[in-house]
DNA sequence: CTGGATTTTCAGTATATACTGAAAATCCAA
DNA sequence: TTGGATTTTCAGTATATACTGAAAATCCAG
């Protein structure tokens, strides 16, 4: 860790930190991060010196971390080892990150929601419960739906969209069309 | 718990495991769940009641709810407890969860990010990684300020958008002329 | 096959976090 | 003020998760 360069450092020790927040464990963040920052790929001893975890730990970390597809292995020629490297492209990275948690948690959820909206309520409290789920249920798959669609994008129109932001209305005037739009959609997706 | 109707347990008990994967724990997203179910608001008493936590902990998780801003107290006439309870609107919620999680873990890493990025590398190496932490740092800047823009929208016209997806582009013909008002866009901000 | 290089597994241990109960602090009606 | 109702704090304990080292499994060149 004290052969990086400081730059390297603070953001490794960062993403340990970051990490932790978001149910991916400080080692884990700590080799995604400085995986992320190699211009080359980085076998499993290479880690275990920079990052002075045992060597296990550092295994099971990679083995997340490509379970998750945010590291893929590669193979150099004339080596054994395994070498790490992540997506070249920062989009790549966001796509999966958000992809992955979608089906870890998302998508769950919305199956929970549905077998539990289905179910006959048993008391006046039970359907106004249900009811909060369907309206819960309702923002979620508008909000994956949404997802769905940029997902499928390639790269250059996103960021074109994303740039606008709210301007994508404002730039046309036709207010009142739009909405006449949008509404069409709402009565098909409904 | 099991005086709740099935589907109430069901939806507190998932959220009690989803709350793990974000930082949140447990305890305090059963809570969440429970108090966003119920049509009225709750006080620590019920809450210890049904779920069964000890009156501490249910203490420290609303104190944690009401501080990410996703429970608010409210006072009961002749009544000296605490209640708690959720905002109505679904919408305000995830604007809520969404600018909570950017305030503590986006932001600070923008700032890290800012500063590590200004520093004079000190060996090529460290160049390259600060130039992949500047493309980070421009991805990360993007989607912040495309938040910040739907932040301020109000949700009707927010869910006009969601739903039209990429359907937004395909909509209007004038493929060239948009490009060239995100170009213009692009060499504002950057 | 064999043996060295490499990765994976796993039982045990350490560490961090959640949770508890009891005690202290606060708050307000009388 | 005082005292009961209520919330908050906190030290100690339990639980979950991370981490380790050593041993087992795998893999492949010779």
């Amino acid at each position: 860790m004290n052969n990086l360069p400081a730059t390297v450092q603070t953001f490794v020790l960062h993403f340990g930190e970051m990490g932790s927040r978001w149910g991916i464990n400080r080692t884990v963040g700590q080799i995604y991060a400085l995986l992320y920052l190699s211009d080359k790929p980085l076998n499993a001893d290479e880690l275990v010196e920079t990052l002075r975890f045992s060597r296990s730990n550092v295994a099971s970390g990679l083995k997340e971390l490509v379970s998750m597809n945010l590291v893929m292995l590669k193979h150099m020629p004339a080596d054994r080892k395994d070498y790490y490297h992540t997506h070249d492209d920062v989009w790549d990275i966001v796509r999966n990150l958000v992809e992955v948690r979608r089906r870890r948690e998302v998508d769950p959820t919305l199956s929970m929601l549905e077998a539990v909206i289905a179910e006959q309520p048993h008391s006046e409290q039970e359907k106004q419960a249900q009811a909060k789920m369907n309206e819960m249920h309702g923002l979620i798959k508008m909000l994956t739906d949404w997802h769905s669609d940029m997902q499928k994008m390639e790269t250059e129109r996103l960021v074109n969209i994303l740039k606008m932001g709210a301007k994508i209305y404002d730039l046309f005037q036709f207010r009142g069309k739009l909405k006449l739009k949008s509404q069409q959609m709402t009565e098909e997706t409904s």
